[in-house]
DNA sequence: AGCACGCCGACT
DNA sequence: GTCGGCGTGCTC
């Protein structure tokens, strides 16, 4: 009898297929293999032996192509990839491809090393003469290196190998990351970090599945503490990884791991160049790769020994992949720390309130941080009552504000005006005949991007320049801005401090990666006084001479219907307030508001974190909102409104009826019309120990096709209600 | 993800 | 009457 497998491939099929295997071909499950797949031939991985195959398929049965030359994919994976799949309603061929995007490793290029050997060049240059100079040592460097060292082009060397003064000879591919030191450098902690460092070594240690939040404001020595982890199991032989929500800004990270473990780490995210990507699967996957620091992409990788597991900022939104295959990387790294049976340490300054839940109820341990490193000092927060104190008509920066940025320039400080906003201003109208200024495909105003010269819609790209005339009632130069934006901001910074240099920084001026960091090591080097910035300035990054924050509208992320709307202010803006004042003397915050009574602000003034959390945790007891209860969502969308709504009241009419789950909508999307397409929202809510996956896996059984443009999306424990 | 098969508008 | 648009469905 032939032996038959089933096989997963990287598409969107929930089911494996079912094909024979060659006679004299040794398969596993987990192998990967080439198979036929319609008319081409792809890879799968060998999911499950099938001692039974289905007899209906049996004359379209086709034989495995090949095993391919690729390390298979533990059962740790495969299951990860089942449960992800199972839990966020996706086909398990498409999660399956996000654990074989390996990139291409294509032909082989190899490495020329030069080294010096023969006898001097006839005629000697000074290029020439410094080549042999740095090459002096006899040691063999690679071509670049020994351009670069010598501080010469490449055309010297290739010059001095034809001469016959340089032999050249292949170098072994350089290893993807090098073996970090556990002992390279020791950092001195205090009580408090002692403790936690050892109580995570003791996790690693101990092996087993459990998880750790390790809390602590910035600045105190969070990643320091975490780095012992790290470091306890890179001595036993174990890999780690390291999920990073924003890689693009980490090169400070990676410079404080390469400090205390001697070499950098191994990258994964999505600007990895597609053969640097192929050699780092197949180290990671030969087990050669000790510690990876990655987007959340990485989570996918093929570990053979993870030993640990750590998110870093485990609170940030940037966690939740919000298209295809639709999961929060910090739960699913739960889930593969309990999958791998090892330790996971969740980091913030300012968790969740679904970690600080489960901290609180003893199911995560949990390792505080209570000061700042060095006797730092948290910066002093005041309000700014924008009712009774604000600024004149047009302004927005009120004076008390102007005055006390005026004081730090005048120390020689810096200040950061931050403002959550992009463009000059988010709504543009006519004052002769009142029009608003929006987006053809969207239910959204265009906004004002002056650097740009052009109106631009924020949810679909769409933009245009800005017009001479109002499109209704003719009028010339009759638009007004209406609401600030950092560029507006910077014009009247400029106006409020004369001679001051102001760097703007918000993600659409960012031209690159380098620029960036230039800039952000700029304002470290104290050759910006003021810095006007949305979220972009709130991670990572440090900057020493920075003593003031003014959050100019610390309202705005409080206004939408968002059950994290309070969360998610009071993270951003804790964290904004805390780049004041890191090094020296104390930092100043200020919150312009017009609810300096609201919770989120009390707890920013008053640095009351438990306070926060306390009462954030009872409303969201009370409203039966995650963690004390299931969301789950469907967005209908489509290009007829008609039919996309007439589609979501179907849906709605149809879903199984269980009394412990409550189905509201449909209602129209808060952004009803995106790129042309009308959105409605279904959501779903269940106690917290109830499985929703399963209920919506019935209830979608029984939904009608999606005809023509119809769209539906589900999105389990979802993160954004727009 | 590809690729084939399907049914409605402008061409030889 | 045919060519081809891409919308729909299948791939063991």
């Amino acid at each position: 009898m032939t032996r038959v497998v089933d096989i997963l491939v990287p598409f969107a099929l929930d089911q494996a297929y079912s094909y024979r295997v060659p006679d004299g071909m040794a398969l596993e499950p987990g192998d990967v293999v080439a198979v036929p797949l319609g008319p081409r031939s792809v890879m799968g991985v060998v999911w499950a032996e099938n001692p039974s195959p289905n007899p209906r398929i049996h004359n379209r049965m086709k034989d495995v192509d090949e095993k391919l030359d690729i390390l298979p994919l533990k059962s740790e994976l495969r299951k990860f990839v089942d449960w992800l799949a199972e839990y966020t309603l996706s086909p398990r061929g498409m999660v399956l491809r996000m654990c074989l995007r390996m990139g291409d490793l294509g032909p082989e290029r190899e490495r020329v090393g030069v080294r010096l050997a023969g006898p001097p060049p006839q005629r000697m240059t000074p290029a020439r003469a410094r080549v042999m100079q740095a090459l002096a040592d006899g040691m063999v460097r690679s071509k670049s290196e020994a351009a670069h060292d010598a501080g010469v082009s490449a055309g010297v060397i290739n010059g001095l190998v034809d001469e016959g003064t340089l032999e050249t000879l292949i170098l072994p591919p350089e290893p993807v990351a090098k073996p970090p030191d556990p002992d390279y450098f020791q950092p001195d902690f205090s009580e408090a970090q002692g403790a936690a460092a050892n109580r995570l070594r003791e996790f690693v240690i101990a092996g087993g599945f459990s998880v750790s939040l390790v809390d602590g404001v910035t600045g105190s020595g969070k990643t320091e503490v975490y780095f012992e982890g790290v470091a306890e199991a890179i001595r036993r032989d174990k890999q780690v990884l390291i999920l990073m929500p924003e890689i693009a800004l980490t090169a400070q990270f990676l410079d404080r791991f390469a400090e205390r473990f001697g070499v950098r780490p191994a990258e994964w995210h999505s600007q990895v160049a597609p053969r640097k990507r192929a050699r780092t699967w197949a180290a990671v996957a030969a087990g050669e790769v000790p510690v990876v620091v990655g987007a959340r992409s990485a989570l996918f990788l093929p570990y053979t020994k993870l030993g640990l597991v750590i998110v870093d900022e485990e609170h940030d939104p940037a966690y939740k992949q919000e298209d295809g295959v639709r999961y929060h990387a910090r739960d699913m790294a739960v889930v593969r720390a309990r999958e791998e049976k090892i330790p996971l340490v969740l980091a913030s300054a300012t968790p969740s309130v679904e970690s600080e839940v489960n901290a609180r109820r003893g199911r995560y341990a949990r390792l505080h941080l209570p000061e700042r490193f060095g006797g730092q000092h948290l910066p002093s927060v005041e309000a700014i009552d924008m009712r009774r104190e604000g600024p004149p008509r047009g302004r927005f920066i009120a004076p008390r504000l102007a005055e006390a940025v005026k004081a730090e320039l005048e120390r020689g400080q810096q200040a950061l005006l931050f403002l959550n906003r992009r463009g000059f201003a988010p709504l543009t109208l006519c004052n002769k005949c009142g029009h608003r200024l929006a987006c053809q495909n969207c239910d959204a105003w265009l906004v004002d991007h002056r650097f740009r010269r052009r109106l631009v819609c924020h949810h679909c790209g769409f933009s245009m320049p800005t017009p001479e005339k109002c499109p209704k009632c003719e009028a010339a130069e009759s638009f007004v801005p209406v609401g600030p934006g950092v560029e507006r901001l910077e014009q009247e910074a400029a106006e409020l401090f004369p001679g001051s240099r102001i760097l703007v920084l918000s993600s659409d001026l960012v031209e690159s990666m380098d620029r960036l960091r230039q800039e952000l090591d700029d304002v470290a080097e104290g050759r910006f006084d003021i810095v006007v910035g949305t979220q972009l300035v709130a991670k990572g990054h440090h900057f020493p001479k920075l003593n003031l924050v003014g959050i100019v509208d610390a309202d705005l992320g409080l206004a939408n219907g968002d059950p994290r709307a309070a969360e998610r202010t009071f993270q951003l803006l804790h964290q904004v307030v805390g780049r004041a004042g890191r090094e020296e003397g104390r930092g100043y915050g200020f919150l312009q508001t017009h609810q300096p009574e609201h919770p989120v602000m009390r707890a920013l003034i008053a640095q009351d974190r438990e306070a926060f959390y306390s009462a954030e945790i009872a409303a969201r007891e009370a409203m039966h909102y995650p963690p004390f209860g299931r969301l789950a969502s469907l967005l209908i969308s489509g290009g007829d409104k008609h039919l996309t709504e007439q589609y979501a009241r179907k849906l709605a009419a149809i879903s199984p009826l269980d009394e412990r789950v409550k189905v509201l909508g449909p209602a129209e999307a808060p952004l009803a019309v995106v790129r042309g397409r009308f959105r409605f929202r279904l959501l779903v809510k269940s106690p917290r120990a109830y499985d929703l996956s399963a209920f919506m896996r019935e209830w979608l059984a029984a939904a009608p096709k999606t005809k023509g443009t119809l769209k539906l999306e589900v999105d389990v424990d979802p993160q954004s209600f727009l």
